[in-house]
DNA sequence: TAAATAAATATTTAACAAAATATTTATTAT
DNA sequence: ATAATAAATATTTTGTTAAATATTTATTTA
């Protein structure tokens, strides 16, 4: 009989979990099928039943680490104890936290940012899209109170999100000190909000 | 009898004009020592009377060209026909311009940025240090001129510079379209500029 | 004697076989 | 019939040596 399927999410999940450990301690290249079947109690032949190879799994936990920083923006924006400002000042400075404690924790973590970067592409460019939508449910909120003047609130979206990108993006995340760009993100993210009136 | 110091730095400034050409198209690894020297019409043990060796070579060119760009960046600053607004703008658009015409054409130029990302980091950080001063000089023109309200104008430069890492940095040069970075850097600057004044 | 070359040496890369790993297929278990 | 494993095969990585290249040293040139 066939697995459930949320049993079959269930396993897919477990497996993005191991790997997710192994490709941050170890590196994407250096992981190998057998060792992520052996966390998960499986062959690693069966590891093929839930994802058609390594390169999809890579795939899958960034997908996945993408979702929970889609998430925590979503907390975020979704929130009715802040105003848009405060919005706007957690989106960037909480991100940033995540992202740095995410790569000071997985130091090889960023092998998988670059075979992202170079195989996945469009994978990095689906979830920017998700998160400029998210920004933009902020700044229509910041309209609709008066507070904000943007002609056209997606376009700006795209602008606020690339002003943030050094502290979103991974690329920077071991080039800078925490303190430097905690700092920064927010000089930047005032300077933006400051931008936004007016 | 000892070459003339203007003789001298004349033959460092064609061993790396020649360097760079080939960096640029073949990449920094493929490149050797006596290819540089042949397009020098000199012999490959001739080139360590200039540079100590291959990475100082490489090193020379990156420093070259950001000193370049620091110099484009200095007539911006220096100009007496623009107003401090008009100097920010140009400072993304035409930084932008230049980055994005140098990646384009030498397509092998990234690889000698990670080789300097990963070994050579502090000339990035002197780079964007001089950059920094530059900026604080618009930005103390603005003050001056009762156009911009700032507290501390070498932190506000430090969160201009990260606002406009995208188009600034090489990083992101051909991952985005010239256009959209186009568009994105015009937008930032604008809200930053609107975000300086208030 | 400075500047350069050519020859010598050290280091790095490339080619290729062996080993490891990824993926597929055949077989077993539920 | 589905899920899993184990065995078989394909692909990639690793280790090793030869070749290429970087760097140093000895000689030559001006």
């Amino acid at each position: 009989m066939k697995l459930a399927e949320e049993t079959t999410e269930a396993i897919k999940n477990d497996i993005l979990d191991k790997a997710f450990e192994r490709f941050g301690h170890y590196g994407f290249g250096k992981t190998t099928m057998a060792e992520i079947a052996k966390d998960c109690d499986m062959s690693a032949g069966n590891l093929y039943r839930y994802f058609e190879n390594k390169k999809e799994i890579g795939a899958g936990c960034a997908k996945r680490c993408m979702q929970q920083k889609l998430e925590l923006i979503q907390e975020i924006v979704r929130s009715n104890k802040l105003q848009p400002d405060a919005k706007l000042k957690h989106l960037a400075l909480d991100v940033l936290e995540y992202m740095h404690q995410e790569f000071s924790n997985q130091t090889a973590l960023m092998e998988l940012v670059d075979f992202i970067s170079r195989e996945r592409w469009e994978i990095v460019h689906q979830y920017m899209e998700q998160e400029r939508s998210l920004l933009s449910e902020i700044l229509s909120e910041g309209i609709r109170s008066g507070e904000y003047k943007i002609a056209d609130v997606m376009e700006t979206a795209k602008w606020v999100q690339s002003s943030l990108i050094k502290f979103i993006a991974p690329r920077y995340m071991d080039a800078f000190s925490l303190e430097e760009l905690r700092n920064e993100a927010n000089g930047v993210i005032e300077l933006i909000i400051r931008g936004l009136k007016a």
